[in-house]
DNA sequence: CCAGTACTTAGGTTG
DNA sequence: TAAGTACTGG
């Protein structure tokens, strides 16, 4: 049969349209990658050249699936010829290609976001600005945002707009901030993320040929996942769609949950204005899930106001009903979810692969961490701390770097000291702040200190010598050196083997650093053996590729037979026949960053719609009553998402044993109203009273107005005026020694002194 | 210069 | 709670 036969109506329509402006709006799980690919198969198999064709995804993995699957349509040969990959992967590359045009070495540092914040720390430290008005996060979001904007530190700080609003936020020096963060990067031969795609709007501008070369060879453009993309982005794609406006985006304006880092809905209608004569396709059936999963997700995007009329549907089956299941503490929500899959498990014998625990922040995974691991059920824990986070990667990639490019400031400040050769912070300093004035980077400092003199004590000179020595002999080898071999000598003659190793008998952890350098290497192994023996991939080749890795690069599929937790977020674009979404509790999600305004209100719950639509046959949604945060015990209300579902689709079930004793060892009877498994909605709303009463009297620091207390500090005080609820309750207390003070009582620790 | 200790303070998602 | 920073004494 051919390919095109597997296509229903308005996914074929979609798929052959090859010419012109295209829009392709598709619901959740209405097969929209299956389009994407076989479209690109259809394009390859009407003599369109893959040199021809630029396909943006959003992660390196889909780019991967994507290729393959063409390739086993049309031939991996000529699937390997389309640029495909990441906006960040693809276009690093052409940066790399046109480096010199702007200022930058081709084998130019990528920083990540823990470099970049070090550079911001340090530059308000040299600027002597307060970091507790100038937090480098903040001040990283906001630079990160005006590139997103293509705003350049210029137009940043002539801005009038952009004045007052620091000025209102009392960070006048923003702008100067920015300026010095790009110098930096730039002397140092680095960019952010960010950077990918600002200059590569830069060089789009200012270099028509490097445009009209691109332009050429790009004649056919796809991007998926659409609604996620920024306004850098998106003047990217239209720049480079110019000429020849054979373009194609696919996306679901339901599933945008990026606005936090730029992304913009607006590409969406700025679509329809830049390609009036467009063509718009519509995928509303969806395979994926049952008609409960799909109505009840229908049911909760109905509530937003900003979208595009769409009505997703399915031939499926009706399936069971969503179920809410509330336990008393985050631990027994863990314990309580692990049994499920254990029982389902074990019952219908289909593998752990089925089985997805989706949350809204990473730091929930422990509780589901701990009960996995009790049932001995094989589970994998999706982001949080990366692989290439780890400090000891971190360590030895600084090497690697430095070897690349020894401007990398940021490498250099990392392991000029590690493993330990006695150069202390204080020199540290003294080499920054000399860079600086020379204006110059720390490398060329260190280099020639006769050229640049620095007042440091000549043992220490004769360090930091030594250790330029090593690196300029790593450096040598970077570009002809085959990537195993040079990795290999790095590791050892830098003293990190030997460091890891003599610590290895000190515990579990330090075992783990020493396996994780391992598997770093032997990657890099298995890279230096894909090239060939004349002209060997280099540790060069390997670096170009490793800043843009994730962990869903690493995955091996084989291995692949566990329950897969993970956010929301990267679960974007998977399915599960399984799904328990938990957490479900109002402040956490919705989240309580989001509660201020309409617009980031709609985002959770378009993200609570992506969720529910991982689901193919069940959907479980858990809530804790109290769930520990800081140390603290807390008490939660179910989210108001499962209010918003239409309870027609919803089961409410207290299955567990464990769970209604604990339920009833603290009072909940006049909960369960509607029977021992089901409850209806209303008894819903029942139990968030009891669960308010609760958080008001449970409270342990029962202090009121009035009180005389005792604060660790400041002494005895009495307590004039209260604020804020939970976690968040100040007490404004007046010490005669020290005057008034407003005080945060979870990190009080006041003693009550009642009867003085 | 360095190691060990006391103290502070997070609030969220990612290439 | 846990991680990261500031401080202090050897």
């Amino acid at each position: 049969m051919h390919f095109l036969n597997e296509l229903n109506e308005s996914q074929r329509k979609a798929a052959e349209h090859l010419y012109g402006a295209t829009m392709v709006i598709a619901g959740a799980g209405s097969g929209k990658t299956r389009v994407l690919t076989y479209r690109i198969a259809h394009m390859i198999e009407n003599e369109i050249d893959p040199f021809n064709i630029l396909a943006l995804t959003f992660t390196n993995k889909a780019a991967r699936e994507m290729t393959e699957r063409i390739g086993s349509i049309v031939g991996a040969d000529e699937a390997k010829n389309i640029t495909m990959g990441t906006f960040h992967s693809v276009f690093s590359k052409i940066l790399r290609f046109n480096a010199d045009r702007i200022g930058f070495p081709n084998n130019f540092t990528i920083y990540d976001t823990q470099d970049s914040k070090s550079v911001i720390k340090d530059i308000i430290k040299g600027f002597k600005l307060d970091d507790k008005t100038y937090k480098p996060s903040n001040v990283f979001g906001r630079i990160s945002s005006a590139k997103n904007n293509l705003i350049s530190p210029e137009a940043y700080c002539q801005n009038e707009e952009i004045k007052l609003e620091d000025q209102q936020a009392r960070r006048p020096e923003m702008g100067r901030i920015y300026m010095s963060y790009m110098n930096r990067c730039q002397k140092s031969g680095a960019m952010d993320f960010d950077d990918l795609l600002y200059y590569t709007n830069v060089l789009m501008r200012d270099f028509p040929e490097v445009l009209h070369y691109y332009q050429h060879k790009f004649k056919y453009i796809l991007v998926d996942e659409y609604q996620d993309t920024n306004y850098a982005q998106y003047l990217i794609i239209k720049k480079l769609a110019a000429a020849y406006e054979n373009i194609c985006v696919v996306g679901d304006d339901a599933q945008s949950i990026y606005s936090f880092r730029g992304a913009n809905i607006e590409n969406i209608l700025n679509f329809r204005k830049d390609y009036p004569d467009f063509t718009l396709y519509k995928l509303e059936q969806n395979y994926r899930s049952t008609k409960n999963i799909v109505e009840a997700a229908n049911s909760i995007i109905k509530k937003n106001k900003d979208q595009i009329h769409k009505s997703v549907w399915t031939e499926n089956q009706n399936g069971n009903k969503i179920k809410v299941v509330r336990t008393p503490t985050d631990n027994e929500e863990g314990r309580s979810v692990a049994s499920f899959i254990h029982e389902k498990q074990g019952k219908s014998n289909c593998s752990y692969n089925d089985f997805a625990v989706l949350y809204r922040t990473n730091r929930q995974s422990r509780s589901f961490e701990e009960a996995l691991r009790k049932l001995n059920i094989p589970y994998k824990v999706y982001g949080g701390l990366s692989f290439y986070q780890r400090k000891e990667i971190k360590d030895l990639l600084a090497y690697f770097r430095l070897a690349a490019n020894p401007n990398d400031e940021e490498a250099l400040k990392r392991v000029i000291n590690y493993p330990k050769r006695a150069i202390g912070k204080t020199s540290i300093e003294k080499l920054i702040v000399a860079a600086n004035n020379y204006t110059t980077s720390m490398w060329e400092v260190i280099c020639d200190f006769h050229k640049y003199p620095v007042d440091i004590n000549n043992g220490t000179k004769s360090r930091i010598s030594e250790f330029a020595t090593m690196i300029k002999s790593f450096q040598s080898e970077i570009n002809t050196k085959d990537a195993f071999s040079l990795a290999e000598r790095i590791a050892r003659s830098s003293g990190i083997m030997k460091e890891l190793i003599d610590a290895k008998d000190k515990g579990p952890e330090e075992v783990e650093r020493f396996q994780n350098v391992e598997e770093l290497l032997s990657g890099i192994q298995e890279f230096s053996n894909s090239g060939d023996e004349v002209d060997p991939n280099t540790l060069a080749d390997f670096m170009l590729e490793v800043a843009l890795l994730t962990d869903a690069d690493q995955e091996k599929p084989e291995e692949k037979n566990h329950v897969s937790l993970m956010t929301i977020h990267s679960s974007k674009g998977l399915e599960f026949p399984n799904v328990y979404l938990v957490g479900m509790e109002e402040n956490l999600f919705p989240s309580q960053m989001s509660l201020h305004s309409r617009s980031d209100l709609e985002e959770e719950r378009r993200l609570f719609y992506v969720a529910v639509t991982r689901a193919m046959e069940s959907c479980t949604l858990s809530y804790a009553v109290s769930r520990f945060l800081w140390g603290q015990s807390i008490s939660c209300e179910p989210s108001r998402f499962i209010d918003e579902i239409d309870p027609n689709y919803l089961e409410f079930s207290s299955k567990s044993k464990s769970i209604n004793r604990g339920l009833s060892m603290k009072g909940f009877e006049g909960a369960r109203t509607g029977g021992l498994n089901k409850m209806t909605n209303p008894s819903l709303r029942s139990l968030k009273e009891v669960t308010r009463q609760k958080s008001s009297s449970s409270n342990e620091q029962d202090i009121k107005v009035g009180y005389n207390v005792e604060h660790k500090t400041f002494g005895k005080g009495k307590v004039t005026h209260m604020e804020g609820l939970g976690a968040d309750q100040k007490a404004t207390i007046f010490f005669p020694h020290h005057g008034s003070k407003t005080i945060l009582l979870r990190f009080a620790n006041l003693e009550i002194l009642n009867d003085e």
